[in-house]
RNA sequence: GGGGUCAUAGGGUAGCCUGGUAUCCUACCGGCUUUGGGUGCCGGUGACCUGAGUUCGAAUCUCAGUGACCCCA
């Protein structure tokens, strides 16, 4: 191992990538820009967060389905906002061998016109509501701004969810639902802060009537959007005739909402949150390995060998993914090495544990050395991960509040933005007559954007838009973004 | 869309101007040494983006292609 000396807060982008080399995470060397490989170690951690998303879709009633990634041109372009919005970004498949197909493919870069095609079919009646289907599958997006990867790849994997009510009130309800599973997820169990901004009209997702996007905080003061959450209304049940017939037997048009999760993007955002200038940082839940036992020889010492073999199968006999590092490196480069990684504890076995029945174990989240009677390990054990898991979130949560900054003009946003933190404004309106003023501020501030009103926090605007000096009606959030 | 810079081992680099098969660090393999925070020494494997041209000879000069990065709109 190298040295890994990069500051995360001063040096993000590089720290970024250093981290995902490193730590064997993502590999970037595919010759084809915005694809990336995900090794080992970050299609584990991939799988669990996948994993605690799924649980909770299916907790909510959700059932789990598989689609096709191939849509014809003209199914794409059934609904007019969502073809404007997605066009410039799709990836055609022209050709079957050496023949032109007689309609060009889409690769889905969402899946809104795949499902709904089906759903029409699927959905018939008032008593197949509400429909609540997941699918996990890869997107393509040919996108023209600069990829990273994780970040902003042109073809990753997420979750979406496609729901389909009687009524708007339980369609706005499901919206709340999937609001509360990413916060259930993303920051109770990884421990990543975020907020939740209802969009701006020009910003929405295209075809939605609302949308609503969570937003984590990076290091180097850019927003990344984890997963965002849409209120479709009526407009893709309208095109894609995804109708019931209700109990007065009446033929209706559903209401539907949709939530996606790019897991790449969680993941990143949990490697940024938690990773300092030692590697990775992980919970328990979902480090590869949860605890790493370091044996410290001078020589041979069949008694540490012997104890360390005994720890092993203690934690095995838990279910604990547990690895003795017995390899040849020095103790100090598996310290080093192991850090890297993320693994939540490390177990030290020398001559002075054996002696005094002892076990010196380092945290990883807290830096700290702590010395354990050999007895207790088993409670340790049980007691460790909640531990963990609350004070990754503890540290994330102190770094994230304190870093939103009121703003009069848009100079100050500039001067706010330009710190790596949130400017708070008075703004005159989120609805489409606001992006006049949206765009000034843009152009002014080197790229700032509005994300939106934070959902359901009732701030009463008092004063002026700070760019056109209207009566202002909202409080609105700005910084720059992935 | 316009302009610029660059492409050498798994990663990072020197050499290019002034043509003669390639430097150093790291990683990797072997041996000895060391082991409570990246031990030291010795040996080894491994590279000039692709194609064409000039030349006795091209990493180096010329042209084309491909890719990456930066700046401006």
């Amino acid at each position: 191992m190298a040295e890994f000396n990069i500051d995360k807060e001063e040096n993000f982008s590089e720290w970024f990538d250093e981290i995902l080399k490193k730590a064997e995470l993502v590999d970037k060397r595919y010759p084809v820009k915005g694809f990336v490989a995900h090794r080992p170690n970050a299609e584990y951690i991939e799988d669990k967060i996948q994993e605690m998303l799924e649980h909770k879709l299916k907790e909510t009633g959700h059932r789990k389905a598989r689609f096709p990634n191939a849509i014809p041109e003209s199914i794409l372009q059934k609904e007019a906002d969502h073809i404007e919005g997605f066009e410039p970004e799709v990836f055609w498949i022209t050709k079957g061998g050496k023949k032109d197909l007689p309609e060009r493919l889409g690769l889905t870069p969402t899946s809104e016109t795949v499902m709904y095609t089906m759903y029409s079919k699927w959905i018939t009646s008032y008593r197949d509501l509400p429909y609540k289907i997941y699918q996990r599958c890869p997107v393509w997006r040919h996108e023209t701004k600069h990829t990273r990867p994780l970040l902003r790849d042109r073809e990753f994997e997420w979750i979406e969810s496609h729901d389909a009510f009687k009524t708007r009130e339980e369609a706005e309800e499901q919206v709340e639902e999937d609001i509360e599973i990413a916060q259930q997820v993303i920051t109770e169990k990884l421990g990543v802060p975020f907020h939740y901004f209802k969009r701006p009209e020009w910003d929405k997702f295209s075809g939605a009537v609302h949308t609503f996007g969570a937003d984590a905080f990076m290091p180097d003061g850019r927003f990344l959007q984890i997963p965002s959450t849409h209120l479709l209304g009526k407009n893709f049940s309208k095109a894609f005739n995804v109708t019931y017939e209700d109990r007065d037997g009446e033929e209706k048009q559903v209401w539907q909402t949709c939530f996606g999760p790019a897991v790449g993007r969680i993941f990143a955002a949990y490697i940024a949150t938690h990773g300092d200038e030692k590697g990775l940082r992980l919970t328990w839940e979902t480090a590869p390995t949860q605890a790493v036992i370091v044996p410290i020889l001078h020589g041979e010492n069949k008694e540490i060998e012997q104890t360390a073999k005994e720890v092993k199968k203690t934690l095995e006999d838990k279910n604990i993914r547990v690895e003795l590092d017995d390899s040849e490196a020095t103790p100090g480069e598996k310290f080093n090495h192991w850090e890297m990684m993320g693994a939540p504890i490390r177990i030290e076995i020398g001559e002075n544990e054996v002696e005094e029945e002892k076990l010196t174990i380092k945290r990883r989240d807290t830096g700290e050395r702590e010395e354990i009677d050999k007895k207790e390990l088993e409670q340790y054990i049980e007691e460790i991960p909640e531990k963990i898991r609350k004070e990754l979130r503890k540290q994330a949560q102190e770094k994230f509040k304190g870093n939103i900054e009121n703003a009069e003009t848009v100079k100050e946003v500039k001067e706010i933005v330009e710190q790596g933190k949130i400017a708070r404004a008075n703004w005159c309106s989120i609805d489409k007559d606001g992006k006049k003023c949206a765009d000034i501020l843009t152009s002014e501030t080197a790229g700032a954007k509005v994300r939106g009103t934070i959902h359901h926090k009732e701030e009463e605007a008092k004063g002026k838009c700070i760019v056109c000096g209207e009566e202002a009606k909202e409080v609105v959030y700005i910084g720059k973004e992935y």
